[in-house]
RNA sequence: GGACAAUUAGCUCAGCUGGUUAGAGCACUACAUUCACAUUGUAGGGGUCAUUGGUUCAAAUCCAAUAUUGUCCACCA
């Protein structure tokens, strides 16, 4: 009998203590292991990168997070073992509009706001906010095991990384994919910023279907609209009548006989008394509403096209923040839209104009971040033509260079490239990188003269009666250039959309293509992330990849599975459903987690929590430590020397073994995480425990110590004992580790388990 | 409105390119055991593999339709 050795695997002590062992080993750095495996004359097999997901730095990880590391760090460790230098390649993300979004918050309830700090302390508190939440998310990283290469970890808002990312907005205004642009776009009332398309989603809400009557100009039409319709004017229905200031049109289709006879007159806008014409539009609905459409260009994106179309007037009455105003009656103006959208419900039925107003349920855009209903405005913003990009992305996809694991998901992804519009890039924030452009005599002005196109700065200066120093051309850099005879620059005060750095995130946090690491370990080999992000992110990885370094970033992207609340919702924390890891990294441990993920959280399921299940994982663990100490304790000291150099590897167990080892081998290879974690527990637990210790157990009962079967016996045990702790590793290390070491304590075996390699 | 996926034991799910009595974990039942095992072992119960057709010597597995559920996409005022 050797030392004590405690009756359990005990978790929260040894993961701590193993974590740091790895970590001093250094083999987590890729050149590191590459020298070892090049002293032990290893074959040094091609490099194996994973960079991984960077968590947002605004928050506590939860177990959706962990659970991609899980498969991250199984595959890093497997590759370790077989021979190749992997990187694991950690960061974080700073998340422009959900962060900016929660420190905003958080200096409300302190009882400041952002205006008051001013751009650069905003900024300077935000980073440090930040840091705080990266170190706690670095340390569930470790906890979960990640064997991840902590000396290359990225922010996304590390200056290394935003050059790069400086540098392809420069290429890509160059070769005309950015540009500036004046459309309808998502405002956000909220956040105060434009959003792209794929930032909003769809919610079924309550609202109002208002009929409103615009009067005919003529009185002959009045008159006939009376006769047919009991009312002097055209009907139209709304959702949001506050938008009838901004109309310009009245659209009725021309197949609609109801109308035929009043296309081409003109009708008065009650209220605002504009006189508007009624238009023929062959996409308006003539079953929605009355069959009469009002036409609000500036705040409708459908509105918009229509107007872009008949070459109808934009008027403009909602601002940013979603206030009225413009050109439109004094009393209106800085009203919120609810409250102008009821004021002028009034007043229309005061003036008989109101037919009435249904309560319906309909679909409104919402902000994704916030929740808020999007507000539809007219604004500059910075657009990416992704058009020529999605294809090649889409080609790759096509030709198989990339694909998607489950499959199924890589349809979604081929339409939305297929349907893939301009990207916003530019977001009204302070909290991201800030794009590098300079305008020479405002922003303004080089706006001003895009929309004008053959006006010149003169006429600028006419048209708003100021003087203007500047020529009107841009500058890009992050540095103004030298001025010239009072010539002013102006900074473009927005920021890049968060994805625009995240998007570029496999080569960046390699150095971009002049990087030594990026000639070493570039197109890393795979990527795994939750599905929830797959257009945000792998989308935009594919592309800017194929862009910048005309390479996939990364040939397969492993969507996981969703891990549910214990009764089947989501998790979230509003609903207080959530369950903490550290919860369950305390009374279970990373290994049970870990197990638990490859079992049950594969691509396209979602799994509910279940404790029980994590708890039948710990049991395995302590199953694991005991069957180790059970062999360990058997050796008595004298026999220890005996045993290790009898390391006899020719039995029908060991062939066995092999076998098996092969086989999880191949199904870690095929990323079949969940059989790979079956495997490995039912073969040690009813395989080797129950089996083939009970056997050995009985073979050397009667024999004397030292004699030669019992030598053999256990060193069979061992033998075998070693190789499954190897094979066992990639999914559960900490334990595996721990057995490892106390070998290692015993001169039963040396180093470390992490770079032990397979058979 | 469109796309995609799922539908297998009480629960969560495996079951790859079709082949004898359909599997795992957890839960459940009985017995054994404190032998390394904050337990474990042995044995067991429980499924007409959503429905209906079709292909086939043979289908949970392939095809079609139907139903239900879920996810995503979508400008219907």
């Amino acid at each position: 009998m050797q030392k004590e050795i405690p009756k359990t695997f005990e978790s929260n002590k040894r993961e701590k203590e193993i974590y740091s062992l790895w970590k001093n080993s250094g083999f987590s750095n890729p050149d590191t292991m590459q020298k070892y495996l090049e002293e032990k004359e290893i074959e040094v097999k091609t490099s194996f990168t994973i960079t991984l997901p960077p968590p947002n730095a605004n928050g506590t990880p939860h177990l959706g997070h962990m659970c991609g590391y899980a498969f991250h760090d199984a595959i890093g460790r497997y590759k370790r073992m077989t021979g190749h230098p992997t990187l694991l390649l950690p960061g974080k993300d700073h998340a422009g509009i959900q962060t900016e979004s929660v420190f905003t918050k958080l200096l409300e309830s302190r009882g400041q706001n952002k205006f008051e700090l001013g751009r650069e302390e905003f900024y300077k508190q935000c980073y440090e906010f930040c840091l705080t939440n990266m170190n706690n998310a670095r340390e569930y990283e470790q906890r979960i095991g990640l064997s991840a290469d902590f000396s290359r970890e990225f922010f996304t808002l590390d200056p290394r990384l935003t050059e790069i990312v400086y540098s392809t907005f420069y290429k890509m205004f160059e070769e005309g994919f950015v540009y500036r642009d004046k459309r309808i776009i998502n405002q956000c009332p909220n956040c105060h910023t434009a959003l792209a398309d794929i930032d909003t989603e769809h919610e079924e809400r309550r609202g109002i279907f208002a009929y409103i009557v615009y009067p005919f100009v003529e009185e002959s039409d009045r008159k006939k609209a009376k006769e047919l319709f009991g009312v002097e004017g055209i009907t139209v229905a709304t959702t949001r009548p506050e938008t009838m200031l901004g109309d310009t049109a009245v659209a009725v289709n021309p197949k609609d006989k109801r109308y035929s006879q009043f296309v081409g007159k003109k009708v008065v806008l009650p209220i605002a008394n504009r006189e508007i014409p009624v238009i023929a539009e062959d996409t308006t609905d003539m079953e929605l509403g009355t069959g009469a459409l009002k036409v609000t260009p500036a705040h409708s994106p459908v509105d918009f096209e229509i107007g872009k179309k008949h070459s109808l007037p934009i008027v403009n009455v909602i601002n940013e923040e979603g206030k009225m105003m413009g050109d439109i009656p004094e009393r209106f103006v800085g009203m919120g839209t609810t409250e102008c959208s009821k004021a002028l419900c009034k007043e229309l039925d005061d003036l008989d104009l109101l037919v009435k107003i249904e309560n319906i349920k309909h679909e409104v855009v919402i902000c994704e971040r916030c929740k808020s209903a999007i507000e539809p405005i007219i604004s500059n913003q910075w657009y990416l033509n992704v058009e020529s990009l999605a294809k090649r992305a889409l080609e790759a996809l096509k030709r198989g260079d990339v694909s998607v694991v489950p499959k199924g998901q890589q349809k979604a992804l081929e339409y939305f490239y297929e349907n893939i519009q301009p990207w916003c890039i530019s977001r009204q924030l302070w909290w991201g990188q800030r794009i590098p452009v300079w305008y020479s005599g405002g922003k303004k002005l080089y706006d001003w003269l895009l929309e004008n196109k053959g006006k010149n700065v003169s006429d600028f200066e006419k048209e708003f009666g100021t003087k203007v120093f500047g020529t009107g051309k841009i500058f890009l850099g992050e540095q103004p250039p030298k001025s010239e005879s009072g010539e002013v620059w102006e900074q473009e005060t927005d920021v890049f959309d968060t994805w625009f750095s995240s998007g570029q995130w496999p080569y960046t946090t390699l150095g971009g293509s002049d990087g030594d690491d990026f000639k070493k370990y570039y197109p890393t080999q795979m990527m795994i992330h939750g599905r929830d992000i797959l257009f945000w992110w792998t989308a935009r990885m594919l592309m800017f990849g194929l862009y910048r370094t005309d390479q996939i970033p990364y040939p397969v992207v492993m969507l996981t599975g969703i891990i549910l609340a214990p009764d089947g919702s989501k998790m979230s924390k509003s609903k207080g459903n959530g369950v903490e890891p550290s919860e369950i990294f305390d009374k279970y441990g990373a290994d049970a987690l870990r197990l638990w993920y490859y079992i049950d959280a594969l691509p396209g399921s979602n799994s509910p929590i279940r404790e029980e299940k994590i708890k039948g994982n710990r049991n395995f663990i302590t199953k694991i430590w005991n069957a180790s100490r059970f062999i360990l304790m058997n050796i008595d000291e004298s026999e220890l020397e005996a045993v290790s150099k009898n390391l006899k590897i020719n039995s029908e167990r060991i062939e066995i073994t092999k076998k098996h080892v092969k086989k999880v081998s191949e199904y870690i290879e095929k990323f079949q995480f969940n059989l790979g974690a079956e495997e490995i527990r039912e073969f040690f637990w009813h395989q080797v425990c129950d089996v083939w210790i009970e056997e050995i157990k009985s073979e050397i009962k009667d024999q004397p110590v030292g004699s030669e079967k019992r030598i053999d016996g256990l060193a069979e045990l061992l033998c075998i004992l070693k190789e499954n702790l190897k094979i066992m590793h990639p999914f559960i290390p900490f334990v595996t580790e721990g057995v490892w070491q106390e070998l290692v304590n015993l001169g039963l075996a040396s180093g470390v388990l992490m770079v032990e390699q397979l058979f």
